[in-house]
DNA sequence: TTATTGTATGAGTAAACAATCATGTAGTTG
DNA sequence: CAACTACATGATTGTTTACTCATACAATAA
């Protein structure tokens, strides 16, 4: 596999409101699956899903303890990467503000 | 439209090998249409698609000039996120050769 | 005007995705 | 052992995606 399709593997994992909801849910360490799915609001099943998803991307790891499973953030970019997400929408919205005010409302 | 979702467009846009390799073309300034298909090796209709689909999520501009539309990056923070995957891909394959070697090969 | 060039878009298709329900599995407790 | 808990996964469904071919549109040139 090249490293352009790993690349977008990476933000493929990353590009989904469920799933950047489980990776900031993340941020201040590991949840297990208990935990997580209530918080998201999603099924187990649909939750577990996403977890394995970005399992196997590479963007996160897990840990047994029992029977519960603990996931967690593996790379620290992956925040960076939200973050900087973040600062685009900011920028846009801020942008978007800009033209409608050139332009005038529509009301 | 939520931030969250607004965040995962910005990701999804991204998150596409043919994607980025017009986003990496696009790294040295502004290209047109006629200039990219042929670069990616895509058709121009589909290279089309996927600009007017990373212009809509607003991580592209556009400027006409003749017959010519030529696109740009609008935001530099794009170039800063491939980066950041491109590191996690390497920690990735860094990680999965000591795997390898702890495990042994199966050759 | 017509022809040409550069780009966008409708229609269609196969594949991937996200979600749900039901079920399976692994570890724990009694 | 059986019952229970935490998690994963098969089967299914509706939606989205990426792509192609053909065509439309817009600006320029002849």
């Amino acid at each position: 596999m090249e490293a352009l399709d790993l690349c977008a593997d990476i933000l493929k994992a990353m590009a989904q409101p469920t799933r950047l909801r489980i990776i900031k849910l993340l941020r201040d360490g590991e949840h297990c699956v208990c935990e997580i799915f209530p918080a998201i609001g999603h099924e187990q099943s649909n939750t577990s899903r996403h977890l394995q998803m970005m399992l196997k991307s590479g963007i996160l790891k897990q840990r047994k303890d029992g029977l519960k499973i603990y996931y967690s953030l593996r790379h620290t970019e992956v925040l960076e990467m939200v973050g900087l997400a973040e600062q685009i929408v900011v920028h846009e919205a801020e942008r978007t503000a800009r033209l409608v005010k050139q332009k005038g409302s529509k009301s």
